[in-house]
DNA sequence: TTGAAAGCGCTAACAA
DNA sequence: TTGTTAGCGCTTTCAA
């Protein structure tokens, strides 16, 4: 009587490697070997144990092995932005990288709750996972998850305070610099900037790989300074006003978003600006429903974000395996050209 | 020597049981009483344990106690939607009930492909997850996943054309119904009907839902018939110009989406109607971006896509412990009114 | 009140 | 080439 026992949730069992050796007529040990293609078991006994594991559908407890290697061969994913367009992405390329590295990826969301995510740290300890992935939407840096005991962990679209700890961001400079530098090989020598609010870091290092670019061409942004305001489309069309008083001669706008530069294509078609011809526009993002509902197509800059989630699991299982990296490497961003910046 | 072995990979391993039994001079019996709250220990022992326990910040392996208990306490979670708009709400719903039931959550990216679906279930049953949970976008019915051996499984946002399944829906005809209702009771009484593809059941239930309403007042749809057209709000601004024409009294529209709505509310605008004065608009999803973007904010459906994850939860939970249901659940959308239609 | 021992499913020494 | 045995970390009889 094997299964009778008392405890009411207990499963109808699934077939153990007992099961198949008897079946098979031979040990456990061999079972063990055959079906791991270990050397020194004979092929007629090896095609034996085969046909009887599949005969049962067995498959090998991952959870015995686990208790037996010390792996867990799992990673916990904990995400902080409320599941949003940014960290999806993100989470969707780290889970693939895992996936293929056979690695299992257990879903916590933290909420950007310090108390939330402190539960799950702990959950995860429990679990023995082999590394943790915090992915956030990116302000500045945050202090970093405690542990413990030694557990690899990497910080995605996020960054940890402690210098020594691995985080992978894209890199919001260069994809300035891109957006700009495609306006300026397009010909365009008049480029105002709208774009979010400046407490965001992201915001900063945009700007700054705009003027940057500018000034390369001995150019800097139109109206003078950027435009900062909510991260909406009502602000875009404000700004393409502000925009065009300061600036008549303006021929080109880089935003801080795609949802702002739907706005300031509204607004500078409102003022009787055709776009690309008398203004082209550049936005940020990448987010296919504002690119596509934006009249013409919007030209935008692509953060490769599920490449910085697959950066980060990448990195994460490099530290499981002995080589721990730190500090913070940055992802490039990527021109997706479309209508509103064609020549 | 226990850990000086040739295993590279071979983390430094967590205090186990018995090192904190060693520490507290008791047996390793003694300590999971303790710590488990089990009767016959003396408080003096038991807080010798804790103490230990604390010191080494021991926390018991949830491998160990899966391998004895035959209860992984951690359930799967494919999905199908690419992670899109529709499924992340009703996931995230789903991982906070799971957790709520101390069961941990394995994150599947099914990407729609079934060889993917499958390869994943393999993986599951390896891990001896105690349930699966299936999200999808709801098209028709789908094919259950195979399982070798009965894992209960729960389908969140899609259904199994197995009718023994059971799984968790929206209930899109009363969405519809809901929408109707409320311009009807806001005096409105030529109701257009701007929606996505035929082919989509949601698409079908809902104008159902809207016109059955309307009979009920005897009334039918203005036009004559719902309009057609792809989800964008390319579709709507066209869409409002052929009700227009249909139908000149027209003095509501309800929309199969927010960014069809949204395009209507541009379309109508265009045409020198005033939104909610002279037409009041209805949308569906409650996707916060299209309805605050949309001049004015667009009262709308929520679908409750939470509550279908935590009900998809439940479901499994319940059929973990043993009482299994089946059959297709449908939770009820809720109307959330904004300016589009405040009379 | 405490501890010794068995065993969950599996793999890896080592023995035969 | 195959089998025996020990043990991964834990809980749970059962005996002391």
């Amino acid at each position: 009587m094997p299964s009778g026992g008392g405890l009411p949730a207990r499963r109808k069992t699934a077939p153990t490697i007992s099961d198949v050796a008897a079946l098979a007529g031979v040990s456990t040990a061999t079972v063990s070997k055959s079906l791991n293609g270990r050397t020194g078991i004979s092929p007629a006994t090896r095609a034996k144990v085969v046909a009887a594991a599949e005969q049962l559908g067995f498959r090998s407890s991952a959870i015995a092995q686990s208790l037996l290697s010390g792996r867990s061969y799992t990673v916990g994913l904990i995400t902080n932005d409320s599941f949003g367009r940014f960290s999806i992405p993100v989470m969707l390329g780290a889970e693939d990288a895992l996936q293929a590295g056979q690695i299992a990826v257990l879903l916590c969301d933290g909420r950007d709750d310090p108390i939330r995510e402190q539960h799950y740290v702990r959950t995860l300890a429990a679990r023995r996972v082999d590394g943790i992935v915090v992915t956030g939407r990116r302000a500045d840096p945050r202090p970093p998850v405690t542990l413990d005991f030694p557990i690899p962990v990497v910080y995605a679209m996020c960054e940890s305070t402690d210098p020594r700890d691995a985080s992978i961001l894209p890199d919001d400079e260069q994809g300035g610099r891109l957006a700009v530098e495609h306006l300026l090989a397009t010909g365009r020598r008049s480029v105002g900037h709208v774009t979010g609010p400046s407490d965001f870091r992201a915001v900063r290092l945009r700007t700054a790989g705009a003027t940057g670019a500018l000034a390369r061409a001995g150019l800097e942004l139109a109206g003078g300074a950027p435009l900062h305001g909510p991260w909406s489309e009502e602000w875009g069309r404000q700004a393409a006003t502000i925009l065009l008083r300061a600036q008549d001669d303006l021929d080109a706008v880089f935003c801080g978003s795609d949802q702002i530069a739907r706005g300031v294509a509204e607004g500078l078609q409102a003022a009787g600006r055709k776009i690309p011809g008398d203004v082209a526009l550049v936005g940020f993002d990448n987010w296919t429903v504002m690119t596509d509902a934006c009249r013409p197509p919007l030209t935008t800059v692509d953060m490769n974000l599920p490449l910085v989630g697959k950066r980060a699991a990448e990195t994460l299982l490099a530290a499981i395996d002995g080589r721990a990296s730190s500090g913070t490497e940055l992802v490039p961003c990527r021109l997706v050209v479309r209508e509103s910046t064609r020549v």
